[in-house]
DNA sequence: TCGAAACCGTTGGGGCCGCCAACGAAGGCG
DNA sequence: CGCCTTCGTTGGCGGCCCCAACGGTTTCGA
C-alpha cells in the first residue's frame, strides 16, 4: 500500500500533522494542567502526588501504605517517600498495624484535615482556569468524552 | 465563605473528587498515549522526539538546531541529544552552514525520509487506537475542545 | 506443623521529560 | 574596535513513572 501513497511531500507539513495528532495535543493540555495545578499547590507548599494520598487517607481512614497505592496508582517507592513527607509536617500519622504487623495504620490528623481542605480548594480553581475558554456544557462533553478516552484499556 | 461550606466528609469521597478532576483525567489520558505512540515508535526503533525532530526537518529544508529547538518546543540541551542520534543512524546531516559558521544546517537524508514515512505510520495508527472509543463525528468534536483548552495561553 | 508462597514496607536504581546555567565560538552593530 | 546577541554544547536539577531485590510477616496447603 505504501507504493499507492501520496507522497507525503505533497500533502500538509509533517511537523503540522504530528502537532494536530491526539497524542500531543493531550500532552500539551495535560502539561498545561500539571503546570497549574502544581503552581497552585505549591501556594500551600506541597505537590500534586501529595494531594492525591492524602485525599486517600481521609476517605480509608486507617489504611496500609499498599492499599494506598493501589487505589492512587502511585509505586510502593514513591508512597513511601511521599508518605515521610506528610508525615514530617505532621499530616498524617504512621502506626504499626497490631492485627498485621507488616502493616502500617496510615491515619489522618486534624492538621492533615484542613491542610486537605484547602489544597482541594487550590486545586479546583486551577481546574478552572484550565477549561476557562470552555463553556460548562462544553466542560461536560469534554469530560465526558476524555473519561471514555481514558477509561477504554 | 469557608464557614459555611459543605464539610467534606459529607460530600463526595475526596479520592474521587480528584480523579475526577480534569488535570487527572487530561494527566491519564496524556499517559495513555504517550505509552501507545512510543510502543509504536519502538517497533522502529525511534522515540516521539526523534519522530518530531525528524518532521521538522523534512519540513525546514536545511535548518539550524536553535531553529528546531523553536519549532518543535524541544530545548537546545536535548535537542543536541536527538540529533546525535538520528546522525548516528543516518537519518539526517549535521553540516557548518557556510554563510553563519555558528549554526548547523541540519538536512534530511533519503533513508531518514523512508524512515519518516514509517513512523508517522505508526504514530497514525497508535492514535487511531488512542481515540478508538469515539466515533469519528466525536472525535472531532474533542479535538476541536482539546484544542480549545491547549490554545488558551 | 511446618515449609512454600504471597504480601508488607523499604531501599536502590533507571528512564523520560522539561527546564535552567554556563561556556567558547561566531556574528551584528555601534 | 568593544558590546551584545545568537549558536551549539555540556552539565546539572526536579518531577514523575516503573522495576528489582531484600528482610520481616502472614497465609495456606502439603
Amino acid at each position: 500500500m505504501a507504493h499507492t501513497r501520496t507522497d507525503p511531500d505533497a500533502g500538509e507539513p509533517a511537523l503540522t500533522h504530528i502537532q494536530a495528532l491526539p497524542s500531543w495535543l493531550l500532552n500539551r493540555a495535560s502539561a498545561r494542567g500539571r503546570r497549574l495545578v502544581a503552581d497552585a499547590l505549591a501556594q500551600d507548599g506541597m505537590r500534586m502526588p501529595h494531594h492525591a494520598v492524602l485525599s486517600a487517607v481521609a476517605d480509608l481512614g486507617p489504611v496500609a501504605q499498599a492499599e494506598l497505592g493501589r487505589t492512587t496508582g502511585f509505586d510502593p517507592k514513591d508512597m513511601v517517600g511521599i508518605l515521610n513527607d506528610l508525615q514530617a509536617q505532621e499530616l498524617i500519622t504512621r502506626a504499626p498495624d497490631p492485627s498485621d504487623r507488616r502493616k502500617n495504620a496510615i491515619t489522618l490528623t486534624d492538621e492533615g484535615r484542613k491542610r486537605l481542605n484547602r489544597l482541594t480548594k487550590l486545586g479546583d480553581e486551577a481546574n478552572e482556569a484550565l477549561l476557562s475558554a470552555l463553556s460548562p456544557a462544553e466542560r461536560e462533553l469534554f469530560l465526558a468524552l476524555l473519561a471514555r478516552v481514558v477509561d477504554q484499556g
